[in-house]
DNA sequence: TCTGGCGTGAAACGGGGGTTTCAAACGGCC
DNA sequence: GGCCGTTTGAAACCCCCGTTTCACGCCAGA
């Protein structure tokens, strides 16, 4: 049967974000209904394989914040909100969708955001946020054109961290609130974000 | 030789910060010069040792910035970006503080808060940042009386994203701007964070 | 001095981990 | 049909882990 390095990749995902990278391999091509050898045939090694799940995710994520980019640049209604809300918008997706992996992928996010020193760095180094961080640059230059690269890189790094903080682990601030507060809806989400980091784009140079 | 405790305590934080939590009990207590059974004896099992490393530096800082936010407080000079800095403050120090062990400190914070299941869900249970959030909701409140109280907890939730993602990993944006931009450095980063931060409190409520 | 608990030392226990090996099965192609 | 590269299956290999056990030294208190 085709499809087990497919098979194997959704098991891992899952595992991977419910357990952390300390789940077993027997766990994952057990799940995956594929061969415990499947793993190091397919992709090498464990490693190898948590990078796999993560790519394939980024990538697609990254081509439509691209594409968003485009639409947004030539269209008259260009502004910072709307440059702010594509790039957070894939995250904001994934942290609302519990039944196709998306909330799974944002805990594994943090997780292996967690661990400078393990795959992550490959991830990295492999090039995909690259081009990413190159266009959003621009775009943020165009909507702030005050601002130095050192402060544009300073506050896109911000922009990164509450996203990532608000999308990863959302029953934090769920907990905190009460309730009141949920990440997962994806409108108040947004209402919440984009004015805030707006305005510290907006800030005064340091 | 008393002490014993305190050298697994020291040895596990850095190498907890080093290598996460996979970190070995036998490399742990090897480093601290202790017997393997030591840790099991003193902590009960891993997992506690775990938490009484963060502990005993989360309670530290708190009982910092509750008394900085006291003389803040009561002080003419009351303003929002004060508040902010008093709440970074700790992380900050710690950050650039590569001998006395604070800089790996953070590097643990960020590890053990992106795995939402295993020990930092006992750290919150603990209560150590109930009195932290409730202070400072109030001051941040007083700051911006404008904002609701959900308001308030989303922005707050923000603003330590921003700061668990700077000082977690400097080296991510120090390796991204090509060393232009350095979160070790304490007076360049508060001037970075305080204003974004403050500007995104100010913004218009969603 | 005797004693009892506290801390330590050394070893073993039971289990699970990633990776490798090699033979068997599969599938397109000459 | 026969062949060969690709993929799967089952087992073994070797290693390290957290925890437990139990005996031994230590030292205050009776």
């Amino acid at each position: 049967m085709d499809g087990t390095r497919e098979r194997l990749l959704d098991a891992a995902e899952r595992l991977f974000a419910q357990q952390g990278y300390g789940a077993s391999l027997r766990d994952i091509t057990g799940a995956a209904e594929a061969n415990l050898a499947a793993v190091n045939y397919h992709f090498g090694c464990k490693e190898e394989l948590l990078v796999a799940v993560v790519l394939r995710r980024i990538e697609d994520a990254n081509r439509r914040r691209l594409d968003a980019l485009d639409a947004l640049e030539v269209d008259a209604g260009f502004s910072l909100e709307g440059v702010i809300e594509v790039f957070l918008r894939p995250c904001i997706e994934w942290a609302g969708d519990e039944e196709g992996g998306g909330a799974l992928f944002m805990r594994l996010i943090g997780r292996v955001h967690g661990d400078p020193d393990g795959p992550w760095q490959r991830i990295l180094a492999s090039g995909v946020f690259d081009q990413i961080q190159r266009r959003f640059l621009a775009s943020f230059a165009r909507a702030c054109p005050d601002l130095s690269q050192e402060d544009l890189l300073w506050r896109l790094h911000l922009l990164v961290g509450s996203m990532i903080h608000t999308f990863v682990n959302p029953d934090v601030l769920v907990a905190m609130s009460g309730g009141s507060c949920d990440p997962r809806d994806p409108e108040r989400a947004l209402a919440q974000l984009v004015p805030f980091l707006a305005a510290g784009f907006r800030a005064p140079k340091p």
